[in-house]
DNA sequence: TTCTATGCAAAATCTTTGCAATTAG
DNA sequence: CTAATTGCAAAGATTTTGCATAGAA
């Protein structure tokens, strides 16, 4: 799902609950658009607040992402740094999980069909109606582990 | 691994690292020794308070989950109930992962061969010195769904 | 004795809520 | 006009830190 069809699937999705367009969920869809990893409320914020678009307070973004939550339109991701992260939900191919170096934090994706296949497969076979999952995989990074 | 020898191997790990017994280490390790599944710090302190054990402050629940946590004795689990959760360190046999209704916030362990034997293949062919994942299955349980 | 362990209270950080003003439809 | 949106400030919740005391080796 490219950037721009996914704004547009939000939009849409937005108006089909009964929500009026407002300018800050309007930008923090743009920024979240544009963005193919996660990212923190508070970085959301002050990613808005340095770039030219709109400044956006602090309770908006988290009742924004909630929302959009909600929705269905972004995913949580908690990576272990304390701090929950939303990213956009994506079609097969934007699917991704989560590589987190545990020395100096940097968070990098990945994907992997096997994966995705036992996953698949592990859902049918469980007492839960799957509605997603999230992996995270811990470790050090090439720069780190040396 | 058995609860006790968890305790066991904790205790030297901590000894080989210079460290001196506490009592309010001591009680955190009975508990965790004896969960099989994950708990908050604010679950580990009221579980203290409530069971006859000692009484331990929370910042020592803090401080001592960060350092067992450090020598990979027990790890954090994030199920997106904005609280980190720990667990103790298991060998294969007691190695699973959770499942987490959404609704109700119930978590459930499991486990899968399959997809451990995915995730094994996959961190060798992945730009990090693994030292763990993490899978969180999300849904709606079977008292949720209906 | 000396360094670790612990409790308490204060501070820091992240998140949510209440309320009034604004804005879209 | 009516309900959704937003900002601000205050409140909540979780986690961390500073410091003094107690305790283990």
């Amino acid at each position: 799902m490219s950037s721009a069809s996914w704004i547009e699937d939000a939009e849409a999705t937005l108006a089909a609950a009964g929500r009026k367009r407002g300018g800050a969920r309007r930008a923090v869809l743009e920024l979240l658009g544009g963005e193919r990893c996660a990212l923190s409320a508070l970085e959301i914020e002050d990613s808005l607040r340095r770039s030219s678009a709109r400044r956006v307070s602090r309770a908006s973004v988290y009742r924004i992402l909630d929302e959009l939550e909600r929705l269905h339109l972004v995913q949580r991701v908690e990576i272990g740094q304390a701090m929950v992260r939303y990213e956009r939900v994506c079609d097969a191919e934007g699917h991704h999980h989560h590589l987190v170096c545990d020395e100096c934090g940097v968070v990098m994706p990945f994907s992997d069909p096997a994966l995705e296949r036992a996953i698949t497969n592990l859902s049918e076979r469980v007492p839960l109606a799957v509605s997603e999952h999230e992996i995270v995989i811990h470790g050090a990074c090439r720069d780190c582990v040396g």
